[in-house]
Parts: C-alpha cells; structure tokens; sequence
DNA sequence: CGAAGTACTTGTAAAACGCAAGTACACAGA
DNA sequence: TCTGTGTACTTGCGTTTTACAAGTACTTCG
C-alpha cells in the first residue's frame, strides 16, 4: 500500500557508492585483486589496461581508507608491499560476476572463458564459492 | 585439469566493458532509467547528484550507440524525447541490485528503503521480476 | 659496496569535466 | 501570426583530473 511522490516509484532504492563503482581502474585493480592473484604493485601496473604509477598509488590509497582492501609489508621481502581484499572487498564478488555474465553476452570484446561463464549461469554459487576459497588458500600464509 | 601460467589463476575471467561501468554518471543514468522511472532529459538533469548538461548529453548518445537504451521522440509532445532501456539495458538489473546490496550493506549514505534489501535478500527473482513489470508498465504506452 | 628491484612521488602537458550562456524546435495563448 | 515558455541540446572557457616521463627512497642480492 504505498502512495509516492512522483519523484519515487513503487520501488525506490539506490545510491551508488560512486568512487568503487564510477571509477574504471578501481574496478579493474579489484578485478586483478578477486580474479588474477595479483597481490603486489607491480603486477598491477603491468595490466593489460596499462594503469599508470600515480593513478595506481591513489587509488590503492582510498581503497585502503575505504577499508576495500588491506595493505601489508611482505614479511619474507620488506621491499615488497602485499594487497588484500578484506571481507568487505571480497564481498564485492556477486558484482564483478554480475558484471562477467553482462559482459560475456553482449560485449565481443569479453574474454571470460566460456566454462567460466556456463558455470555462472548453471551453479552460481558453486562458482563465487570456488573464487573466495582460491582467494582464502591464496592469503593464509 | 588446468595448468595454467602465473598470469592466471584456476578461473581467470572478466574484461570489463569500461565505458560502462567505470563512468559514474553513465551508471547514474542507467539507474535513474531502472529504479525511479525517468525518462526525458530534464529529468537526468533534476538528479540529486547535479549532471552537467553537456556530459549527459554525451552520455545519452553513448548509451544510445552502445545499444544499452532507444531514443524516441515524443509522439504527443514532440519537443520532448523519450529514452527507454533497450533488453540489453534491462540486462543491466543484476549488476545493479548487487551494487545495491553491496552500498546498502557497507555504505552509510545508502538510501536504498530496508524492504527493498529485504526482499533483495529473500527473493531476487521476484524482486528483478517485479522492476521489469514495472519498466513494461511503464513503456507500454 | 654497487647494481638491481620495488613502491612510490613529482612535474608537466593533454584530456575530461563543471558551469554558464546560447541555439533550435515545438507548443500554447493573445 | 506573433510572443513567450518549455525542452533538448551545443558552445566556450576556466578548473580539475589524467597520462606520461622522470626522479626518489628503501630493500635485496651478489
């Protein structure tokens, strides 16, 4: 029983989070981060999509403020600085799979392989499941 | 039984369609189309988040060309244009609702409506379906 | 100790954006 | 028919953001 405003409809939601979701290289470094194993700055900056140095640092710096991903010094190579999704990035999951599934279907340029988008319409739960263990099996050491 | 190099992991998808998803106000449109029934220009215009007229403008012609909403103009106010999620646009809706749950867990300024999550929660499908009914009810016309 | 690796920082030119104003067409009333 | 208003843009310009190249600081390895 709901008598809105013209402004609003029977449904109303949403307010982006718009500087996770607006941004292309946030999303790409959290794509490298759930997908690709990438851990460390370098492997970011070696993107396909080609990010560059300055843009990579601040965007690592919020997504750490805005408690996406957590930061560490390698233990067993103090030069290097290890980046993690922390539950709340990694709760991102269902998004970036959403985004694969539109993407396989009608952008020709996707390249998720055709196994992994058949999954994700089959069992998708099984899938994210076997993404957040492979991130867990990554990070526990 | 996959073998495959250090550039990629078990499962190793996803090539964003950037454009789309990493422009904030080119999800602001899609969601203003999607949720809260707008569908003339001065109304993207009118959006809390203040658009400037240029950048809708380019990005409404993007959107349009990408195939992702039709242009039409109005057939009883011909100085008025209508434009309206094309299928592929409506394909959209999962992407949105994850965001949607994502913002209405972790973000604070979220204004997503609790049922809205709720039912986002319990029943997706009944929850997608009705939007859609709700788009058709409002483009049958 | 020196060279190479890693994670940044800084400077500068190019691109994108925000804002204000202007244009073009449709419609409604005098 | 002329005038004013509504709607959808376009244009110009100053500001902000980005891309590219170079430089810095700390660590590791031989």
């Amino acid at each position: 029983m709901e008598h809105n405003s013209d402004r609003c409809r029977s449904h109303c939601p949403i307010n982006f989070v718009l500087e996770t979701f607006g941004d292309k290289w946030t999303l790409l470094v959290i794509r490298d981060l759930m997908f690709h194993g990438k851990r460390h700055y370098g492997e970011f900056l070696a993107s396909d999509e080609g990010i560059s140095t300055n843009i990579l640092a601040d965007r690592l710096q919020r997504l750490e403020r805005d408690g996406i991903i957590e930061k560490e010094v390698d233990p067993s190579h103090r030069s290097k600085v290890i980046y993690r999704l922390s539950p709340k990035g990694r709760d991102l999951l269902p998004v970036l799979l959403e985004i694969t599934r539109w993407s396989g279907k009608y952008d020709s340029k996707s390249n998720a392989p055709k196994a992994f988008l058949t999954e994700l319409q089959k069992d998708r739960r099984r899938l994210a499941a076997r993404v957040l263990a492979t991130l867990d099996e990554a990070d526990d050491r």
